[in-house]
DNA sequence: ATTCATTTACGAAGACTATCGTATAATTGC
DNA sequence: GCAATTATACGATAGTCTTCGTAAATGAAT
């Protein structure tokens, strides 16, 4: 899995593909279309187009020993969150973790399993 | 403050701005432009273009009474933060804040008297 | 008043994204 | 083998963002 250096992250459109390629491994072009046509609109070589230049950029690999070509992400989600989540964290938390955690917490309402896994976390923090 | 739509959310640029007028409230092109030169290199009439855009985005307000004019957001910082979070819960971490809260805190190292923040508002929610 | 500095306004260039149409190549089914 | 389908490749377009040069307006200084 190819590390990620910061400045090369990916936009909108592209992390929508990447997510199917973490949950599904490994997809072809029209599998990744069909899973984002649930949620989105758009043609067939349009998504064929946005994983031609993923893989140009090193987002993802491709195996084209068969006619029709295999896809797997080339980063990993978490490297991918770490990188956003920093950035985020420096354009409007001026760095401040907790600042984040306070907004994100206090708007999503999360089920007492999710609190409980947080404060184990909170706990192994102290 | 004008309320945020959703989609009109502010640029990588655009938020470098807006964190000035967040911290001093009002700020002329100038104030702002030396602002950013700590962090950035860039020419002031490239910092003056992007308020004129922020303008007529309805991101900021102007009080143009006097020859230089005044600037100061007209979204807040709160909103923003929201809407970006949002964003982000749904396109990386499939909508779950706990998953979110857990990589930023297992990344961002909080020192104890965040944590303690963090504790009571995690208690809060129990 | 004329010059000088500062500011705004305007336009344009370059890069990048997303989108799609069309052409070409490969595979499948008769 | 040939037609139809499916896939990839390529190029073009429209939109947006960032950047800056240059011109025009404003205000200050002598």
């Amino acid at each position: 899995m190819a590390k990620q250096t910061g400045n090369n992250k990916p936009t909108e459109s592209e992390l929508e593909i990447l997510q199917v390629l973490w949950q599904r491994g490994k997809a072809t072009v029209r599998e990744v279309h069909e899973e984002l046509a649930t949620i989105k609109e758009a043609g067939y070589t349009t998504t064929l187009k946005l994983m031609q230049i993923m893989h140009e950029k090193g987002l993802v690999l491709r195996d084209d020993s068969s006619k029709t070509h295999v896809y797997q992400a080339n980063v990993s989600k978490e490297d991918t969150q770490d990188q956003l989540v920093g950035k985020m964290l420096n354009t409007l938390f001026e760095g401040s973790a907790s600042q984040l955690v306070m907004r994100a917490l206090g708007n999503a309402k999360p089920s007492s399993a999710e609190i409980a896994e947080i404060q184990k976390l909170l706990d192994s923090l102290k």
